[in-house]
DNA sequence: AACTATTTATAAGA
DNA sequence: TTCTTATAAATAGTT
């Protein structure tokens, strides 16, 4: 536009073309910037050269991610908008089947039961007497292990009293015993809550009661075999 | 830039200020192709006027979305994909509650119970019975509705029969009486399956035996109350 | 990057 | 809105 017109076409010299893009972005930029003052208007310029450059010009006052938010929701015929759309679809479904889900567990403690047929009442009775059986079953096999676990650790503390009781009258016995206890302690869980030896010690050599979740009774009215009590005495 | 010098400022004119943004967008993007052209770049232009209107270029061979990409990856102080991935990750969490709600469900149905300590399956168990308390309670209070529905309908059976034998006695009997049971019947529900009429009077005039549910016995093992059958004796 | 002849954009008016 | 036109601004080619 100066010293000579130009036909609007590639500029085919490499260099040339450079020069004239920066020249030209800038006055690009230029006139972006006032129309934004002259006119109140929010203007962004993103701008990809040859050489895959890319660079931008956004009005004061907002940002690119709102200017093409804006562009996105006035333009329907958007791919992006529709993958967004989709995205928040899904999230509102998976929220949705969150919220069933919730409601199911509730209504399987027995709440929000109003709304359910008879049929899904018998169901659900069904549901629970199964389910409570299976439980319970669970919870012998439990306390089962648990038990065993216990007489496995009565069975050590007796031990030791034994080996403390026979040092006590013939102390040359020999000092393995040490080794041996902590290890079958590690073994059993009982090194770290050593209290346990003088509590269960204290009760004398042969009887240890041991008294399984002092706070259960309390909630244990309904079938029988949950309201336990296990008083032990050693095998020994 | 012409019949006179302005100053880079707000017009404050309106129409003057939308004449001016008219004009200077014709401009940009007239400018926008020629960088196109000439330089062989691609340019995205989007304007908002202070009207909110919204206009747009963009270069040949290339879409919005595209060039938007691009810059987002050129830049990574990208506010976008960070709230992209923000979405992603409540999606992934909600979804994880989700899998989370299942197990419960599982589990209160007596699956999966392995990972369950004792005091997990004693606290479940516990559910159990409460719930299959306030089900078996709704259950009883859906059976007493049902068997109040019944029974009413046993009764409009009854005196259907009734009027229908004393018809057969003495024939002049009052035609108002077929107009009443129709309401009747529409009122109980009966209109439809007028089957019932003739199952229930087969069986005589004063025992109806009702059997509920035919297929409930087999699945009723475990809690007392819940193997019911009835055998309704008209209450006439 | 600076210069400048010339083209282009556009402010104001119609 | 569009056209006109005087003039400001942009810029192609040169240095």
């Amino acid at each position: 536009m100066a010293r000579g017109k130009i036909q609007i076409k590639r500029i085919e010299n490499t260099t040339n073309r450079q020069v004239t893009y920066s020249k030209r972005r800038n006055g690009l930029f230029k006139k972006a910037e006032e129309l934004t003052v002259l006119c109140d208007a929010k203007v962004s310029v993103i701008m990809i050269s040859s050489t895959q450059k890319i660079h931008e010009y956004i009005s004061p006052g907002i940002t690119t991610k709102q200017v093409v938010d804006l562009y996105q929701k006035a333009s329907n015929t958007d791919v992006w908008s529709k993958q967004y759309e989709r995205m928040q679809e899904t999230l509102r479904k998976v929220k949705e089947k969150n919220k069933r889900l919730r409601t199911e567990i509730r209504q399987r403690m027995g709440e929000c039961l109003n709304d359910l047929s008879f049929e899904e009442l018998r169901g659900l009775e069904q549901d629970m007497d199964n389910a409570a059986t299976a439980i319970r079953a669970r919870k012998y096999k439990a306390i089962g292990s648990r038990t065993d676990t216990l007489r496995k650790k009565v069975r050590n503390v007796e031990e030791i009293y034994r080996k403390l009781n026979q040092e006590l009258v013939c102390p040359q016995s020999n000092f393995e015993f040490a080794r041996e206890a902590r290890e079958e302690d590690r073994h059993y869980g009982l090194v770290d809550n050593s209290g346990d030896y003088e509590s269960v010690i204290a009760l004398g050599p042969r009887v240890f009661a041991l008294h399984l979740n002092p706070n259960q009774s309390a909630n244990m009215q309904s079938c029988g075999g949950s309201d336990l009590t296990y008083t032990l005495m050693s095998g020994n």
